[in-house]
DNA sequence: CATAAATTTGTAATCATTTCATTTATTAAT
DNA sequence: ATTAATAAATGAAATGATTACAAATTTATG
């Protein structure tokens, strides 16, 4: 995904391409890490002159609100986002805090009986430690 | 479960049954509302004289690590706690803002291929407009 | 009862996020 | 191309949930 493809996209789903918007999409695109808005923020800051937090902020909620991005509620003490929207599972590595995507058949997310619901959004994770972290604590 | 059945119960999961403990865990399984820690203290502070909301945190926070409660995370601004620690879903309405449980039957939770990961927890919820809500906005 | 250990309390600190007024950038009109 | 109108970005201050911590109280032990 390039700068225009990602324009493209943004334009596509209604959210107008601007340069900052288009510097963070393609953040979350291509570093895949579920960052929170600090870890964008002190990546970028470097690479956009002036950036602001907040800024972050609003363009993030601003890719929720569009469905460009997800949100993630995984520790109560912070979001983490996600330019991939479609369905997959979470794993967070309670050691070194790391978020891993796994992939689930949509058949496979258990579908509740709820009558008369309307289900906006499915979340599925697991939380516990990683293998890389858990190889590290045998040795 | 009255008093005494909640003592027994957390002195078995190791907590000891102090008189604030137990009158906070009998609210849990008496409620099943899912409470923020403020709604669990706006309530138990006409029962319990001189309350802290501090307690509250303490008591939750000794709970989830001695595995007789839940912290939900669902909303990136609030954790929700649940004295049903067997695995269920939730769903939360962004209406009235209720959660309310659906089972899941265990062989119907997709198990994800983590070679060599240690997985403590599993949380599946879902978000959207409840049917009791749904039906006031037609309305 | 006396003493030690554990718990509770209230205040202050922390930290992520939001609000809001001002400044800056972008678009549309002249 | 200027100008005016609109939208976006900024930074400082406010908010709100949670935690840290020291002092006061309660509970367990001898
Ligand atoms: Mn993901
Ligand atoms: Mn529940
Ligand atoms: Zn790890
Ligand atoms: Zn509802």
């Amino acid at each position: 995904m390039d700068q225009q493809q990602i324009s493209a996209y943004l334009l596509k789903n209604g959210v107008r391409p601007l340069q900052k918007r288009v510097k963070i999409m393609n953040y979350l695109v291509s570093k895949r890490n579920h960052p929170t808005v600090d870890m964008i923020y002190s990546d970028l800051i470097h690479e956009i002159n002036g950036l602001s937090k907040t800024t972050i902020y609003n363009v993030l909620n601003l890719f929720v609100e569009s469905n460009v991005a997800l949100a993630l509620n995984i520790e109560g003490n912070e979001i983490r986002y996600d330019a991939d929207t479609s369905a997959h599972g979470h794993f967070k590595c309670k050691i070194c805090t790391g978020i891993i995507d796994f992939r689930i058949k949509k058949e496979e997310m258990p579908v509740p009986m709820l009558e008369g619901f309307r289900i906006d959004e499915q979340h599925y994770y697991l939380k516990g430690v990683c293998s890389f972290c858990a190889n590290k604590i045998e040795a």
